[in-house]
DNA sequence: CCGGGTCTTTACATCGTTGGAACAACGATG
DNA sequence: CATCGTTGTTCCAACGATGTAAAGACCCGG
């Protein structure tokens, strides 16, 4: 492979001056310019990454800590701030911390400041103390704790309330939350965005109507929505807090036969891509992944080229309205 | 943050003799060892990576090349593959082609021996001339043409020849396949397992009943299905490529209400865990996703240790049979 | 044709790490 | 007591790139 000195060796020049026009020095005579451009082309030279890393004191990685990439919503988050990340010149490394505290917790301890310039971060169940960062961060969505670092997401209440306006607009009075969770700030969020909405509708907020789930997979919606249709009055709405939990409560309503939406309406959240494909599709909450991964990405960016402390930075959301609240 | 040279100075010993204790090397005094592994601890210190690999010429990073993390089965192999990558300290490095000949071969390009040392690819477009790589590597799945480089992957042709053969087994005669490619090797392949499985129970292959697909997202599967139904004698039954066009086609389906199976079996590839929650739930080709990855990350592993070339691998495959094809 | 500024190039040190040679200390051996 | 092999340690160079400072080339007016 070649290097700076073989290029130089070839042009007849000092390696300076190649790595000059490497670097788009403008102060080069146009003949040597010409003979070094030359001699890149014929070794076919590229950089070692490493070498000029070191010297830089960059390594021109970003960290994407997030729970698991068979999670839908993850991993197609990840794609978009991969290529994010591309366009500035930074490659992406992935960690999966699979929702536990172990696993978050040694994610970040790999994290050297070596390692990557910068991390964007998914947390599920860290605590304050442990958001000792070598590296500048953001947080992708909300956190219980409160941290120093600058957020980058949507207005989980406001969103959370859109879903639970729209139920209610169609007439559903009892409807049902799945997701609440003790730890998770975001769901703590969504919910509070539930109370708002059945608040200003006047409907009653019942305890057994809200199921909490630890995991947010497919198997806990069946879970939670089985659980819900064994009540005395099932609910007629359910509001999930993602598309996961979404899917999975409809696959047991259909086993239970229930009907959706005429018996049943669900709203998910996330807007995965099996959502519009499921039958009945199911109504989302859409938040804009593109831009919160191109915000996640700027943001960093902006604050290792300039250091400038970063504000948080809020993304726009709609709901995607289906067959699993209207019937096509 | 901490170099060798502090632990070194606060140790009271060379640098050497750090960088000695750092990597294990028997012989260094047990007094020294202490004082330095006091000395370790207290300035935290962590190996500068960029350094390291530098001087030792490798990069601790393998690239994982793919068309889409958006696309289930990639996300999940994904995942997969970042773990056994773990095993051997090596973190992985996600390209996205999007299935292009332009996107794959610029993600080649960028492969430059400094920055993995290794590359996992699943190509879908490239050519022959193309796989002049500067790394060590390994093909996912089969590839049309025909180069030196190992494959880790299942038997292909057995594993759709055993999706169709239980098709014909329920007592469908009239097979459709959707997912044929020109340029695909693997659509190739599974195109020659349906043909194997008519023939085998002296079925006649019929030209309408193959659709082909450009891509294999859900929206394509739906096309493909809805051409299908068009037809003046629509197919009893349908082999997909992939559980994304099986579940487009299953929504297809729906909308012009068509019931699965009872009217329409539907057998699907990969195994998606969102296969096992659509209703109908889909029978599919469920590969090994752990086995592969785990194959193609231990195989790189022992050609960059030792040098050795390599054999390919056949992974096992089962098939999953739910209530597309079986009612429940 | 000299002094002074503007271009252009070069030599050298440096980033943090590790391999190798050199050297020092040690007990064992003849 | 000289020699030897084994341990243990240090010094130096090197990986490939880039920043710095200084030297060299060039052009201008006086």
């Amino acid at each position: 492979m070649a290097t700076l000195k073989d290029v130089a060796r070839l042009a007849g020049v000092s390696v300076k001056t190649v790595s000059n026009v490497v670097n788009g020095y403008s102060f080069v005579k146009p003949d040597n310019r010409r003979r070094v451009e030359e001699a890149l082309e014929a070794t076919g030279y590229r950089p070692n990454l490493g070498a000029r890393n070191l010297r830089r004191g960059r390594t021109g990685f970003i960290a994407l800590v997030l729970p698991e990439l068979s999670i839908p919503y993850f991993a197609e988050l990840a794609g978009l701030v991969i290529a994010a990340a591309q366009e500035h010149e930074w490659n992406v490394l992935i960690e999966q911390t699979f929702g536990t505290l172990a696993g978050e917790r040694s994610a970040l301890a790999s994290l050297g400041p070596h390692l990557v310039d910068a991390a964007i971060l998914s947390p599920e169940a860290l605590e304050a103390d442990d958001f000792q960062l070598s590296v500048p961060a953001v947080l992708l969505g909300e956190h219980a704790v409160d941290v120093p670092i600058s957020r980058v997401g949507i207005d989980n209440v406001a969103a959370a309330q859109a879903a639970v306006r729209h139920l209610i607009s169609l007439g559903h009075q009892r409807i049902a939350a799945i997701g609440a969770h003790p730890h998770r700030g975001t769901a703590a969020l969504r919910l509070e965005g539930y109370r708002a909405a059945l608040a200003e509708a006047s409907l009653p907020f019942v305890d057994e109507l809200v199921i909490p789930a630890l995991n947010y997979h497919r198997a806990d919606g069946a879970a939670a929505m089985r659980s819900l249709l064994d009540l005395p009055s099932p609910p007629d709405a359910v509001f999930c807090f993602n598309d996961l939990l979404a899917i999975g409560a409809m696959r047991a309503a259909a086993e239970r036969q229930v009907r959706v939406p005429s018996q049943l309406a669900v709203v998910g959240f996330d807007n995965n891509e099996e959502s519009v494909y499921s039958s009945p599709s199911l109504t989302s909450v859409a938040p804009d992944k593109s831009a919160i991964a191109r915000a996640a990405v700027d943001l960093l960016h902006q604050r290792v080229e300039t250091g400038e402390l970063l504000a948080d930075v809020e993304t726009p959301f709609s709901l995607q309205v289906r067959e699993s609240t209207v019937a096509r």
